[in-house]
DNA sequence: GTTCTCTTTGAAATCGATTTCAGATCTGGG
DNA sequence: CCCAGATCTGAAATCGATTTCAAAGAGAAC
């Protein structure tokens, strides 16, 4: 491996005059050309290692995400990686798994090998710490969900708005006996989803949109809580199909837990849009799904390019006050939510 | 940030029995007992940067593959952390995108940063380099796709099999126009796949069981390359059927273009098992179409666990033979191929 | 008691870059 | 022609670990 030295050598130079020509240091034109000439004949290459040994920073950024398969966070470390690889950062991705252990692991390592910083969709609200991070300086930026008392720039989807919308949609289709299937309990994206849900049954009753049932407290009887994957979805739908009184509508609050109820429906013999379907998230090959499936839309390549690029100014060294970045959601009406009246058959194609 | 001095100063030492309590050197007990206490005390953990800077090597582990949004590769992604995790190493993840730049890039970054090794599902046969590796001592895996020439260890699957094993179902099904969808020509991927249809269409031709129709070659006529996704997928579909004498069956050489030719052919009208279905690779959410596609299923998951353990035993300095690994796949047949002759319907369950 | 061996220890070198500091060179002004 | 100030340059320190080497100490054999 050729080292500055053997390029400082070669072109008779010390390493400090080699150093200065790569980071920008005051050389008079004639050396400077002398080494890059040496170093581009040697085929040198900085070794990054000992950069970040001695710079006491490297030039890798940790995203910590909980799921690599779901395609939500796949195309939030895309997002990622294109800003990162606008300024020469590379990012490395660590797969948590939801698990708090594996977590803390990942960001013990983020440190060890001092990264330039981390992005984290956390694994827990209340149990990912990243003060170790603050600790020692290390920038870093939460991203989808926000870690509790955590002093990080954060860039988040409004969840409760996109809930709101979600179920006012399927109120507006004339579904009425509206169930929610959120994630874990403690998750602020399981908990701000429910709020907006919530909140728009508690519009209806105001003004009239809905009649509360006598027994069962109408903002909760249909609230099941799962945890974010295609099982859960399936057992809490299972669960809700199997009420005495069952729901006539869901609203998922993850796309794999949606994928998850659509399944479970499908062997029930229940179909949208008779029973209406609402997944926050888009599904992947949604193309495949008939009938298509209403979704509320997720900013997610965005959500990843913004909080990459939050935190480079952090790493560039901005000490501005800490930002909170809320991204809009969308909601894109298909088929699945086409109200509980059974609809005269679209004539074929043709 | 406590580093070895830190922990040897307060335990009455030099550094280097610091160093040597951790790295399994000879020290007294009663000493290392001090050392570890000190270092709890402190919190000590290495700093991973000096350590790789002076073994000449990291801890980490680049993972380098083409599309981080198809599931087969988040399965061996998952494969190979499971198995790096057993000996401490970190897996980072290098999405390349199938381009041949941005796997270049990222192969500079290994270099630069000193990982402990490389494991390459490579952008291109004739492409891909992995020379740059192998000067400078760095231990690399093929995985899934074998760059031409590479002198690396290998982990495979047995693409040729499995492509015959899914023509001859197909042609058992009794279905006797099967095209074939594959990927990129130079992908030795799609070349083994497309040999493995051709081998069993000449056992057919060969048996009587398919007649050659006068005019085109039929080991040709309905072959059509596509990239391994969606779009392409939907591209070839769309062409073969707009053929005078359209196929009545396809084997899709992955499972995204499977996706984009199931698409296309619900789009036309055509529905499986009349038109039969075969895809290369499960489809994610399986579940979710109807009627259900019969796969060819990949042990992606071991593929990366295999590759994971071959990249280990290297690192850890094996000089045995260079070792190819190839892993059989099963064929899983599903309702999309059940013949060509529209079957009585299944009485409803229950 | 002396010598020899074996274990344990710490001082110092090392990995490859960056950066400080002080000296050398150059410039322009007086 | 000399000097102040600006500009360049290289020697050496530094980052935090590992590892070599030599010395100190312990123990055994005679």
């Amino acid at each position: 491996m050729t080292t500055i030295t053997d390029v400082a050598r070669a072109a008779g130079v010390s390493p400090a005059t080699v150093s200065r020509v790569f980071n920008g240091g005051r050389v008079t034109p004639e050396r400077a050309a002398r080494v890059r000439r040496a170093a581009a004949e040697l085929g040198f290459e900085p070794n990054r290692v000992a950069q970040s040994l001695r710079k006491q920073r490297g030039s890798v950024i940790g995203l910590l995400i909980p799921d690599i398969e779901n395609p939500f966070f796949t195309s939030l470390a895309r997002g990622v990686e294109d800003a990162a690889q606008q300024t020469g950062l590379s990012v490395v991705l660590c797969n948590t798994d939801e698990d708090i252990d594996k977590e803390r692991r990942y960001l013990g390592i983020a440190l060890a090998e001092q990264m330039a910083g981390v992005i984290v969709a956390a694994a827990s609200r209340t149990q990912t710490d990243l003060s170790p991070l603050a600790a020692r300086g290390m920038p870093a930026v939460a991203v989808d969900r926000r870690p509790r008392g955590a002093l990080v720039d954060a860039v988040l989807v409004d969840n409760q708005y996109g809930g709101e919308a979600a179920t006012e949609h399927l109120l507006r289709a004339r579904y009425r006996r509206i169930a929610c299937v959120t994630g874990p309990e403690g998750a602020s994206t399981s908990e701000e989803r429910l709020a907006g849900y919530r909140s728009a049954l508690r519009d209806a009753l105001a003004d009239g949109t809905l009649t509360p049932e006598d027994g069962d407290d109408p903002l909760t009887a249909y609230v099941r809580y799962a945890d974010f994957k295609v099982g859960g979805g399936r057992a809490a739908m299972t669960d809700l199909l199997s009420m005495e009184r069952p729901p006539d509508a869901v609203f998922v609050a993850n796309n794999l837990m949606a994928v998850g109820a659509l399944e479970v429906l499908r062997e029930a013999g229940v179909t949208p849009p008779e029973f209406g379907v609402l997944s926050f998230g888009g599904v992947p090959w949604a193309g495949l799904v008939r009938p298509s499936l209403t979704t509320v839309e997720l900013p997610s390549y965005e959500l990843g390019f913004t909080a990459a690029k939050l935190l480079q100014e952090r790493i560039a060294g901005s000490d501005k006050a800490l930002q909170t970045v809320v991204l809009r959601t969308g909601l894109s009406v298909r088929d699945s939510t086409g109200g509980p009246e059974r609809l005269p058959a679209p004539s074929p194609p043709g």
